[in-house]
Parts: structure tokens; C-alpha cells; sequence
DNA sequence: TCACTGTTTATATCGTGTATAAACAGTAAA
DNA sequence: TTTACTGTTTATACACGATATAAACAGTGA
């Protein structure tokens, strides 16, 4: 009998990928958020249950939660639960427009450092963006 | 009478600023040299020099060093000093034009993930870069 | 020899992230 | 009320990286 779970919402993370753990969780929830797989109002994972699918500590899921819920994307109720608030969805995607827009910003910077003129950086930001 | 120093090359490094002391460090000296403002064969300052200068220990400059020399920038040499290497701007411009490829990469990521189509990707890339 | 380089070693401190464990507290359903 | 879930709090601990201090070592050139 293997362990039947429901779904794991998140794939596994690492301590050797990029990120702390609780950063990695925090990212994955956001994007499983942002991109409407968690609506608002789900529930979210109990800390003892995603700490045991991830194979890390309650500790770390308390503080990815945490984390999220300063951002005003999920809610936590003691005795009910943890879920993802009515203005989840946005505020995540608003998080990670203005992460892009820094790592634009960034990305320029460095570009220009490199010598590039303001065209320069503009085409490649082209190609890099279209690469894909 | 006030420390005279011939020239600070880098300005302050703080701890609260982002990443680590000595990768403020390596960036600076990075830009230097991608800038022009040191040119291959230049002498660095010595250890004691540049951590009395920065208020950080010899242990601190000697990490940032070696990670430049790590990356072909500059070369170090027992008792003569540390000195930018003959391919060094090369190397330092390179080096920040695959910088700025990748954040242009995570930055399109993240507004993907914020659910804008690839025309308003680069919409928004454009609007950034030239906000400056 | 002297005065400067970089090099190495050893020890210590600090903060962060993480883990373990236990107890506490709120909610809802049997 | 009991049970079984939630989240909450506390205390202790460990690992690791970054940083610091200090001292000795080793190469170079005036």
C-alpha cells in the first residue's frame, strides 16, 4: 500500500536548489496562485501535512505561510485552517509584476555596465524574452 | 590631519545592503573594470590596503579576490600585489551581459507567471528599460 | 635587511535556516 | 463532552556561511 495522497500542489523542493526552503515554498504557492490552479478560498495544505509531504519541518511551512499572508495572498484561522484570500490571486500577480519589474530594472543595469547603449539592451532584451 | 587616501577606488560596503560583504565587493570591482576605470595590468589594492579602506577584514577582500580570479578577471601574484588581467574588461563585460540575459529570463518568468501574453512582456520590458 | 606583497592556519562570533518536541488554543463534528 | 483536526507558541538544538582577529609564513624588490 504506497501513501495515497490527494495532491501534492507542489512538486518536492531542496535545500541545494536556489532559495531557502520556506522560499521555495513561498514561490510555489504564489505561482500555484497567480496562475489560478488555488483560487480564492481554497485551502490551503495544514502545516503538519505539507511539512510531511515536503519532507521539512513545521517550522518552515509556518514561516512560508507566514510570509504569504504578510503579502495579503492567503489567511490563517486557528482551528480551521489556512486559505487563499479573495484578493489572492492579485496580489500575486501584482507581486510578480513588480518582481519583474526589478529584474528588469537589474537586468538593464547590468546590461549597460557591460557597455551596451539604451538600443542594445532594448534588442536583447528582445531575444532573450523571445528565446523561449 | 585627515587620512589622505590617493583614491577610495570603491565606495562604503555595508552588511544591510544586498548580498554579502564581499560579493558587494566583487561587483564593484567588477563595474570598475567593465567601466573602464581600471584597465587590464592595474594594480588592485593589497589586502590590508582595500579591508582597512572598507572597514572589513583581510579575510573579507581575500574571498572578493578570489572569486574575481576565479572568473580570469584579475590575477594575483605572492608578493607583487593583485593586478586586473589582460583579459579582464573582456571578461568582466561578459560576464555581466550573461548577468543580464539571466535576469531578463527570470524577469519574463515571473511576468508570465503574472499572466501577461508574450506581446505584453515585452510591453513592459520596453516601458522599464527606458523609464531610466 | 626592510617593507611591502599575497598565503595559510587557527579560533571565534554571529545570524539565519532548519529541525525536534512538546504543550497550548481554537473549531467542528461525532 | 469527547475526539480530531486546525493553527500557535515555546524551548532547545544544530549546521552552515559570513565575518572577524591574530599570528605566522612566503615571495618580491629596493
Amino acid at each position: 500500500m504506497s501513501h495515497d495522497r490527494k495532491s501534492l500542489l507542489i512538486g518536492p523542493i531542496s535545500p541545494a536548489a536556489e532559495g531557502t526552503l520556506y522560499q521555495q515554498i513561498v514561490d510555489r504557492l504564489k505561482r500555484e496562485i497567480s496562475e489560478g490552479r488555488l483560487k480564492p478560498g481554497a485551502t490551503l495544505p495544514s502545516f503538519r501535512a505539507l511539512a510531511e509531504d515536503l519532507l521539512v519541518s513545521l517550522i518552515t511551512v509556518k514561516r512560508a505561510y507566514e510570509e504569504l499572508e504578510r503579502e495579503g495572498i492567503i489567511f490563517r484561522r486557528q482551528g480551521l485552517g489556512t486559505f487563499v484570500s479573495e484578493q489572492g490571486h492579485d496580489r500575486s500577480c501584482e507581486a510578480k509584476l513588480n518582481t519583474a519589474r526589478k529584474l528588469f530594472r537589474e537586468a538593464a543595469r547590468e546590461a549597460a555596465e557591460a557597455g551596451l547603449k539604451l538600443a542594445e539592451i532594448l534588442e536583447l532584451a528582445h531575444q532573450v524574452i523571445k528565446e523561449k
